[in-house]
DNA sequence: CATTAGTTGACAAATCAGGTAGGGTATGTT
DNA sequence: AACATACCCTACCTGATTTGTCAACTAATG
């Protein structure tokens, strides 16, 4: 599996927040509640897209989380690169060390070429995507107003 | 990480065995000990690739393994499944039970779309590909080495 | 000053990859 | 026939990683 829970929650959990702020921080613990994610892993994971400039804590009552840039400037590969650890296609890509088989390795430039689709992928949507297409899925009700994107 | 070492050690198997291979099999012993993989593990694999109809047996002495097909009928994709469960990008992707968060998981398209183009990358390189690759590599000595053999 | 909510580290449970063990069975050689 | 070679197949172990929990803490608000 190429992407952890970690990320899967990591960008549902972004989408939420996107949809639901309105200027206004959003607690975790709605978000937990509305996406099904345990909020102390909750808390693990926003814990680290904050460190990764992602978001913003809000705390005390009333407090909360804000995106820390328009939406439109967050790539799914933003997301990703915050919480879970660099990707590798494949166990020899490891960055750190370099393919150390790297004569025998046949495959090599293939894994490698893989990668590079993967991320340039991943660089090409942005939350503010994913969102436009949460709205419209459940927007027929009431959603709130557009404006909501404009935070910050 | 999207392919375990499953993928690598049997892709790497195959390419060796095409290399290798002059029309007489190739023995498992002599592939584990030139690329440098357990044998009892590559015996697994081999038992794999085999019931995924890419490589026949040949038992008892001087036997071994033969490509079942020609090297350029042999995609990258079909090995890989061969060895491994279905590619996943992501957990939720599971394809035995749909993506039971549907209607939450704001994401699921682009996973989905992220997963078709990794197998049709996947799809595009056949061992072909790579033992050509291969040969003009390690063989520096005097292979006919057509030139600029770009992979990809 | 009590309550809300984020902060942080430690840790437990579950899952999975990677590899080992140890039988078997077919086939060629002497 | 006996033996060696080499494929066939299942089951298991183990260590790492992922997932999730707990608990104590700090900061801000009313």
């Amino acid at each position: 599996m190429l992407l952890t829970r970690k990320a899967q929650y990591a960008v549902q959990a972004l989408v939420d927040l996107s949809c639901h702020s309105v200027g206004k921080p959003v607690s975790l613990k709605d978000i937990a509640q509305r996406e099904g994610i345990p909020l102390p892993y909750l808390e693990q994971l926003f814990f680290r897209l904050k460190k990764g400039l992602l978001v913003t804590a809000v705390r005390g009552p009333g407090g909360g989380y804000l995106l820390a840039r328009l939406s439109s400037a967050i790539r799914i590969s933003d997301i990703i690169a915050s919480v879970e650890e660099p990707l590798r296609p494949v166990a020899c890509m490891d960055e750190r060390k370099e393919c150390e088989r790297n004569t025998r390795c046949s495959a090599h430039e293939v894994w490698h070429d893989l990668g590079k689709r993967i991320t340039s992928f991943l660089d090409g949507i942005t939350l503010e995507d994913l969102t436009r297409a949460a709205r419209q899925r459940s927007g027929a009700a009431g959603e709130p107003a557009e404006e909501g994107l404009k935070l910050l």
